[in-house]
DNA sequence: ATCCTCGTGTGACTTTGGTCACCGTTCTAG
DNA sequence: CTAGAACGGTGACCAAAGTCACACGAGGAT
């Protein structure tokens, strides 16, 4: 097991000082999530902070009436910010969590963390980056949904999902991409048809195949 | 000119600690900014981090054609995150700040960040829970234009506003407002409308009555 | 007093996007 | 193989909000 940590920690964050890594082996613990299961709920207080070293974790806004609205994905290497801001501060998080593949996490109880920042500059370095660049993902995110219509906001969306999986092939519904972009499937489907028909895409059952 | 320094800050930030505050005194600067000042561009970098003093500060998202979305405002005890965040990285912000009444900050030289929150532990607490709240702030934000229609958006910014303000009489104009919340004036004046209709408000030239 | 600008009110129209109804196809469990 | 569910396509309609045109009054400048 801890053979594994350190493998992940070594693969993922190389920039980690020695002193810090051999420290995170002797804290952190392995936790496993299984494709869909829900790692963060709204209202949950945060017990640890985690470091996500495998998979893929979706992040979402939940509205009144229950929608979603999706705004980012962590993937191996990221951490949750909220978790490590609202981690000293016992706050509850308004932000759901959802894992969308298998994933293993690194946890490391909230109790460490003071420690952690004062004693290693890299964890330091590594929680401000962290903390930056969700705060610069979601305001991306408002940009969007402020200044852009929604054929604009599918394409950033559809861009955005192929970047992350790296395949021409997406695997998804047009029922989902109007649950992410907090839409309606009829409207998708036409949008999406527009862009078969400018010839960017091709549709197919489950899929939707990028045409560059 | 430290005696002011000092004063602020024992107002202010009365959490930090001694030895900090006594730091702050010989490292801090005092800028002014008159009302309507820009004090942050987009593509702008960050040589200091600022603490607001005395004044307001708007903080909005710029779109592609100059649109101007508001996100929130800063007051005296409140940080700029971003400059916080963006500091360590000598990233470009994508904001601007506008201070919207004569407005004072003390300037902290960005190089002084690192060496700060090592050495003070009240210090690392503040700018943990500042980016926390701007977060959330954001969150908000997001929330409001993702899952609310106009007429919600509205009320939930006037009653901001008057919070903000503590007056009864709102000073500002209808189109400003559309600005604010990148709508037009037409639709803004038609909705005030409907508020005054309903009872809730009293609509004057160049003001706006909150009749709770 | 006379202009002129600014803030506001309002009707008519358009566009975008959400809703409803309904259909055909594909996939899967039994 | 068959029933039912899931997925996607489509037309008709509706509501919210943006746009256009214009009118009116308050207030400041000359």
């Amino acid at each position: 097991m801890e053979l594994t940590i350190s493998h992940y920690i070594d693969q993922l964050f190389p920039q980690f000082e020695p002193a810090l890594k051999a420290k995170l082996i002797e804290i952190a613990t392995l936790r496993d999530f299984s494709d869909g299961e829900m790692m963060m709920e709204t209202g949950q207080y945060f017990r640890s902070t985690m470091l996500i070293v495998e998979g893929k974790v979706k992040l979402y806004r939940e509205g009144d009436e229950g929608e979603e609205f999706f705004m980012y994905y962590l993937e191996p290497g990221d951490a949750c910010a909220l978790s490590l801001i609202c981690a000293t501060k016992q706050e509850t998080s308004q932000i759901k969590a959802k894992s969308v593949d298998d994933t293993k996490a690194l946890t490391i109880p909230i109790a460490l963390m003071d420690q952690l920042m004062r004693d290693y500059k890299t964890w330091y370095y590594y929680v401000l980056e962290t903390y930056r660049a969700r705060f610069e993902e979601l305001l991306l995110v408002l940009d969007g949904i402020a200044f852009k219509a929604l054929d604009e906001r599918l394409l950033f969306y559809l861009k955005n999902q192929y970047k992350k999986s790296k395949n021409r092939e997406l695997q998804i519904t047009h029922q989902e991409i109007a649950n992410d972009l907090n839409s309606s499937r009829e409207v998708i489907s036409r949008l999406l048809k527009k862009l078969e028909q400018s010839g960017e895409v091709l549709l197919h059952r489950n899929s939707i195949e990028w045409l560059n």
